[in-house]
DNA sequence: GCGACAG
DNA sequence: ATCTTGTCGC
C-alpha cells in the first residue's frame, strides 16, 4: 500500500509499551484527529479484522479491499501473527494493530476509505482503534462497533436508518445506528477525515442486507476461514 | 464500594 | 475475542 504517509515508518511505530505509555501516546495522537469530511472520490474500500487462537497466542489479521460500487472484493491478504498486548479496554489498538499494519503493508491498492471493527472518537480519551489507524495512515476511517465502549443514547427507532446520538461527557461522539429494520443496531463513529453523517451514510451503503458492513463481514470469515484452516493443521 | 468495559 | 446445539431461513 501507498499511504500518504511512509509505511516503513508507520511499521517503526513504537508498540512495546506499558499501560501508562500508551494511554500518554493516545492522548498525543488523539490531538491529529479530523472530524470532518476529508475524502477523495471513494473508489475503494478496505475492511479489517483479525482472529484469535484459542489455545495459543496466535493470531490472524485481515484486509480486504471492496469496489465501492458492486462491494465486491478486488484484492485481500492476510497475516499470521502473535499476541503481544493484552485485551484492555481503551487500549485496544495496541493489542491490532501490529498486525494489521503487516497486512496493509502486502496490499497494493491504497484504500480511499477504511472500516473498522471498533471504535473511533468514541472512545474515553477520543481515539479508539479507527482513529488510530486513520492517523497513521493519513487515511479517512470509520469506526464500527458491534457494541459500546462508552457512551450513553436512546433507543434508535426499529427501521433500517434510523438512529440516535451516542454522547459521553456532554460529546457527542457517535451514533447507534439501525442498519436492518428490528435488527440490533451499531455504533459507528468518526475515525479521521470524515464526518459523523457521511460516516453514517457509508456504513449504511456498505450493509445494504446485513446488520454489519460488508468490509467488516468479508474480513471477519476471511480470518476465520484462515484460523480455522490454521488450526486442525 | 459498585458497575461498565471496542475485540 | 472464544466456548457452544440446535434451529430457523434462504
Amino acid at each position: 500500500m501507498k499511504g500518504e504517509n511512509d509505511i516503513e515508518q508507520v511499521i517503526q511505530h513504537s508498540w512495546d509499551l506499558s499501560e501508562s505509555q500508551a494511554i500518554i501516546l493516545q492522548k498525543e495522537l488523539a490531538l491529529k484527529v479530523i472530524k470532518e469530511d476529508q475524502l477523495n472520490q471513494v473508489n475503494y474500500i478496505a475492511g479489517v479484522d483479525v482472529a484469535y487462537s484459542k489455545n495459543s497466542d496466535r493470531l490472524v489479521a485481515a484486509v480486504v479491499i471492496l469496489d465501492a460500487v458492486t462491494l465486491k472484493q478486488v484484492e485481500s491478504t492476510v497475516v499470521e501473527g502473535r499476541s503481544s498486548f493484552p485485551y484492555i479496554p481503551g487500549l485496544f489498538s495496541f493489542r491490532e494493530l501490529p498486525s494489521v499494519i503487516k497486512a496493509f503493508s502486502k496490499i497494493s491498492i491504497t484504500p480511499d476509505l477504511i472500516v473498522c471493527d471498533g471504535q473511533g472518537v468514541a472512545h474515553p480519551r477520543r481515539f479508539g482503534l479507527a482513529s488510530h489507524l486513520g492517523v497513521l495512515f493519513n487515511i479517512p476511517t470509520i469506526g464500527c462497533g458491534k457494541t459500546k465502549l462508552i457512551g450513553d443514547s436512546e433507543e434508535p427507532g426499529q427501521k433500517r436508518g434510523e438512529y440516535a446520538t451516542l454522547i459521553d461527557q456532554s460529546d457527542k461522539v457517535g451514533i447507534v445506528l439501525r442498519t436492518q429494520d428490528h435488527i440490533k443496531p451499531i455504533y459507528v463513529s468518526v475515525g479521521h477525515r470524515i464526518s459523523l453523517p457521511t460516516a453514517c451514510k457509508w456504513v449504511l451503503r456498505l450493509a445494504p442486507h446485513f446488520r454489519l458492513p460488508e468490509t467488516t463481514r468479508q474480513a471477519d470469515q476471511l480470518v476465520n476461514r484462515y484460523l480455522a484452516h490454521l488450526e486442525d493443521k
